[in-house]
RNA sequence: GCCGGGGUAGCUCAGCUGGCAGAGCAAGGCUCUUGUAAAGCCUAGGCCGCGGGUUCGAGUCCCGCCCCCGGCUCCA
């Protein structure tokens, strides 16, 4: 048979000849560095037979930030981690052990819990296996033969694992420690160069709640120590980026134990909020949207009708007055509903859109509260776009574009899931495939990139919804966009066609900062706090160099607030060095320094960052850029 | 809510096996009249998260609660 290499030559080999064997026919040296084989996208364990034609890639130590070759790497560190484990402690049970983004994990069932303080012992333990040396055995082996082995050796998650395994079911073997795993895996441990534990935490088995909780133990493993080190390096960067850090250190935010998971917004951060509550107002505005204020408190039936009780009841703050049960609203959606309902609609007003930015209350459960990520009051840009069938696809196309058109503004790249019909679902199928199809065709024509979550989407209709990552990478969901038939009908809506009769009213609810909380939080950490100039809660800073340049340093600062640019003047008793670095940590834009040198048609402008530059007050006026 | 780690001055942190609570920065005062990332001197500042317990004595040990951090679950 013969394979074709990356460079398009064909290579010769025998029959049913593995990976290892393609490589070693190329060369020993390969072979010896040889880590796994990519074909077609694919990754195959190097002791698996290849097939004829088969287009393949052989992977080596070297190719040490190819994603692939890390997670194999981690993969057979994860399971290193195991074999130190089931050693140190007796009667402990394993689950599972993958590679993630940036590490490898492993699942156990403890006897006794453990505490980070034990993470040493074990990853001493780990360093004892490397310096011995583990190679990896791959084996398949029959269903039944795989579940006598684990029932024997009591390892009840393992048994539950084979079960659902495909075939055919393979076990690798290191040492002592023979695990169910799929592979690949590396041939032996020699290219683990660096590895570290850097975690410990609960995590439900098959991530269900009501399933036991195991310890889990995160770890990351590398090529090189000098990957571990830059990779350490990069987190310690991203926590500088953290915007629980930078929030509270620009004066813009902070939180209270008397109210927890509500901010309390500063000065400086409300400049911000309305910097990006007027640029929502203008670009709502441009799109016929139209703005309407609803109540924060309603009564329990309105939530019993809304079928916001039945699902969120827990999550929503519950007031009792004068004996009647009320609760704060957790959407807008019931008073848009009410709203619309106010009167009998025509199909001429269609599409009606409202849009609101109340801020919604939630009974967040405490341990899953983040700095802004994730918070109990939720502001959110929010609107409810009533139309006809027809409208639907255009509305849905017009809300993808407006939400990458806002992310784009910011340098934002978000990604997509499009979340589809569920088992329990309503309507016919082919409604479903109208909308599904409407959804996808809005994300495909604005790039961006998606994955569809099948059997996701509400009862009542498919949704988009889209997500950022902050600091650290984590994947934070911020617009959602989403269609639904089942609210106006549950508030009994419907409107009047050009035959005179009622006709099925659809909704759709989009949200595209998502919440100004989230927003801000995911905008501070992909500023680092350097927000554009438009943002700025102070735009440009004025020091007057000595006591008699004050009067004029003012004079200057009052010129700029009537051109409308948020300035202010520092003339404390500190030097000019002092005052330049300390607005340079503010990150304030623009700093200009005026003594004797300087007038008001020679100004000695700093850029945040330290380029200077000399202008004069109505050009550097003229040169500053107006909110998008 | 669950697993693990924390909470000491406005901020960042030290405080060993129980024995008078500390530093740097910030703040306030004074001196200096200042030129593109930190002038000098002085001063003040603490319910050691909250409540209970053990002890002659608790920041330190034990129990309960609150909040924060890393995850899980959940979610904008």
């Amino acid at each position: 048979m013969r394979v074709i290499l990356p460079d398009s030559t064909e290579l010769e080999l025998p029959d049913g000849a593995t990976g290892l064997e393609a490589a070693a026919a190329i060369g020993p040296k390969l072979a010896e560095q040889a880590v796994l084989v990519r074909s077609n996208g694919e990754v195959k364990d190097l002791r698996q037979p290849l097939d004829d034609g088969e287009r393949i890639q052989i992977l080596t130590t070297r190719d040490t930030a190819d994603p692939d070759a890390l997670a194999v790497l981690r993969h057979s560190s994860a399971h290193l981690l195991a074999e130190a484990v089931r050693r140190l402690y007796p009667g402990v049970k394993i689950a599972i052990g993958p590679p993630i983004d940036n590490g490898f994990y492993y699942d156990f069932d403890f006897p006794e819990p453990i505490v980070e303080d034990d993470l040493e012992r074990i990853e001493e333990e780990i360093r004892r296996e490397l310096s011995e040396g583990r190679a990896w055995e791959r084996q398949e082996v029959a269903r039944e033969e795989a579940r006598r082995r684990f029932a024997e050796e009591d390892e009840s998650y393992k048994v539950e694992l084979v079960e659902a395994a495909e075939e055919p079911i393979s076990f690798y073997t290191q040492g002592d420690f023979t695990d169910l795993c799929r592979g690949p895996h590396l041939q032996d441990s020699r290219p683990i160069k660096a590895l570290k534990l850097t975690g410990l935490a609960g995590a439900y088995w098959r991530g269900d709640e009501k399933n036991p909780q195991l310890t889990r133990i995160y770890g990351t493993a590398f090529y090189s120590q000098g990957d571990l080190d830059q990779y350490l390096e990069r987190v310690e960067e991203a926590k500088r980026r953290d915007h629980r850090r930078l929030g509270p250190q620009l004066d813009l935010f902070h939180f209270s134990t008397h109210s927890p998971g509500s901010p309390l917004w500063h000065p400086n951060g409300t400049v911000i909020w309305n910097e990006l509550e007027q640029l929502r107002s203008r670009e709502n505005g441009k799109r016929g949207y139209q703005e309407v204020r609803t109540p924060i408190i309603y009564d329990s039936d309105t939530f019993w009708t809304s079928g916001h009780f039945p699902k969120y009841e827990d999550l929503m703050f519950k007031l009792d007055v004068r004996g009647q049960e009320f609760a704060m609203k957790s959407m807008n959606c019931p008073g848009h509903m009410l709203l619309f309902g106010s009167r009998p609609r025509s199909y001429k007003e269609l599409p009606l859109r409202f849009s609101e930015a109340a801020p919604l209350h939630r009974d967040e459960l405490p341990g899953t509260l983040h700095g802004l990520l994730r918070v109990r009051i939720v502001t959110q840009d929010d609107a409810h776009i009533f139309c006809t069938e027809e409208q639907i696809q255009d509305e849905i196309a017009s809300c993808v574009a407006q939400a990458r058109y806002l992310y784009e503004l910011f340098g934002l790249e978000a990604s997509a899931e499009l979340s589809t019909r569920p088992g329990n679902k309503i309507g016919t199928d082919e409604q479903w495939d109208m909308t599904e199809a409407a959804l996808e065709e809005a994300i495909r024509l604005n790039e961006i990139p998606y994955t569809i979550s099948p059997g996701e989407g509400a009862f009542y209709g498919p949704k988009i919804d889209l997500f950022m990552d902050d600091a650290l990478g984590r994947k934070w969901q911020m617009g959602t966009i989403q269609l639904d038939s089942q609210m106006p009908s549950r508030f009994g809506l419907t409107y009047v066609g050009a035959d005179n009769t009622e006709h099925e009213l659809y909704v759709v609810h989009r949200a595209l900062y998502g919440s100004f909380e989230r927003f801000i939080g995911i905008l501070i950490e992909h500023y680092a706090g350097d927000f554009p100039y438009w943002l700025a809660p102070v735009q440009v800073r004025v020091l007057p160099v000595q006591d008699d340049h004050r009067a004029t340093a003012g004079e200057i600062v009052g010129k700029l607030k009537d051109a409308g640019v948020r300035a202010e003047v520092d003339e404390r008793d500190e030097t000019v060095g002092k005052r330049i670095r300390e607005a340079e940590l503010e990150k304030i834009p623009y700093v200009i320094v005026f003594g004797d040198r300087e007038s008001e048609d020679s100004l000695a402008i700093r850029a945040r960052g330290g380029t200077q530059s000399t202008q004069s007050l109505d050009d550097f006026v003229a040169g500053l850029l107006p909110p998008p």
